[in-house]
DNA sequence: TTTGCACCGTAAAACAATTTTAGTACAAAT
DNA sequence: ATTTGTACTAAAATTGTTTTACGGTGCAAA
């Protein structure tokens, strides 16, 4: 078996046992165990829990991401279209990530500082592609710029990150995403000329 | 003393104590004692803790909806200037009230089941009261009724409620309130014709 | 209406005993 | 280079038990 692939086993073991059982209650042996790897090979792969655990977070935001990047970089939509695409988009795939959800919990009492750099780089990220789908905007003439595109891109990231915890946490995507659409129009509305 | 003054004097040593270190670690002999009065007396005017507790939370919302009440009633202000007040005096007063933060934290390990008639009882208010502001907005002909009015409230409530925990219990409201500004910028002119 | 005090039952804090678990070391195998 | 298996340690989590603290009551007195 290629070093790949055991990697890839141990990383797809722990994505599952995380995501079902949670950081704390899911144990390296078991990992081990299930993936039928010795130990010491997960410590070959990864430095230690904490380092796993990110990985298997950085794949759920890679995965994201790569989403988000076709619908970003599809050439076929106008700005409109793609907000509107991102915002719903983002919010399906995320409502099913296990383990992001994880940590937006822990948040409240208890700190994954490990995660933090994941974090800010898929804030950077968003910030970044959020200001292409905009800045895209502005030039097709759809939306009208009064204020800096930066701060535009922060301003729709706190709405979707608000959104985060009454969605995930509490349990209101259901709900809500009924209303998706509503919102969606008055932002993309409220952007355009 | 007379009985007003009594009851006034728990309530305000109660929502000091509450305030600054939370429901379970303020004892009721320790009410008591800092508003000297005997603990038989907090339990001639309150049922019990959590009864005195709502009380607290009673005021702190009834303080909002008051403060809200000035706006959406001010016959000066047209339908996108009330939002705009609404919206940023909302942020402000509850960013300042610490009781009402509690009871958002605890949402997350524990449930204060007792506040829950006081909270839909103010979601219900802010509905009422954010729909007729869009309905003075439609009826002046500032904004565009493409939806449901009560749809319109439920998201605009939506999008309050989603800012709250980031902005109280992660502090981010310093850093936000900035682009508090061009948010309703932009779901103003959503609404708008 | 308010006080002061003794009292009850329970829930939480504190403590100690026990078990799990992350992480290491290393010899052997591929 | 990569993987295994075993044995180990130190720290953390868990469990069971005891003690304490606290919400709440009853009541006589003012």
């Amino acid at each position: 078996m290629s070093i790949d692939r055991t990697k890839e086993s141990i990383l797809s073991v722990a994505d599952k046992l995380f995501s079902r059982f949670g950081f704390h209650k899911t144990s390296m042996d078991e990992i081990a165990k299930i993936a039928r790897k010795a130990k010491g090979s997960l410590y070959y792969h990864f430095a230690s829990k904490e380092d796993l655990f990110r990985e298997v977070i950085a794949r759920e935001m890679n995965n994201l991401k790569n989403q988000l990047a076709v619908i970003v970089n599809n050439t076929d939509l106008n700005a409109s279209e793609k907000l509107k695409s991102y915002f719903i988009k983002r919010m399906a795939i995320l409502n099913s990530a296990a383990n992001y959800h994880e940590t937006l919990k822990a948040d409240f009492f208890e700190r994954f500082n490990f995660i933090d750099d994941l974090r800010t780089e898929l804030d950077e990220w968003e910030k970044e592609n959020l200001g292409r789908v905009i800045l895209q905007g502005v030039n097709s003439g759809e939306f009208l710029l009064n204020t800096d595109i930066d701060v535009l891109s922060e301003i729709a990231i706190m709405i979707l990150k608000g959104l985060e915890i009454p969605f995930f946490l509490q349990d209101k995507y259901e709900k809500f995403s009924l209303h998706f659409e509503g919102l969606i129009k008055i932002l993309s509305k409220g952007l355009s000329k």
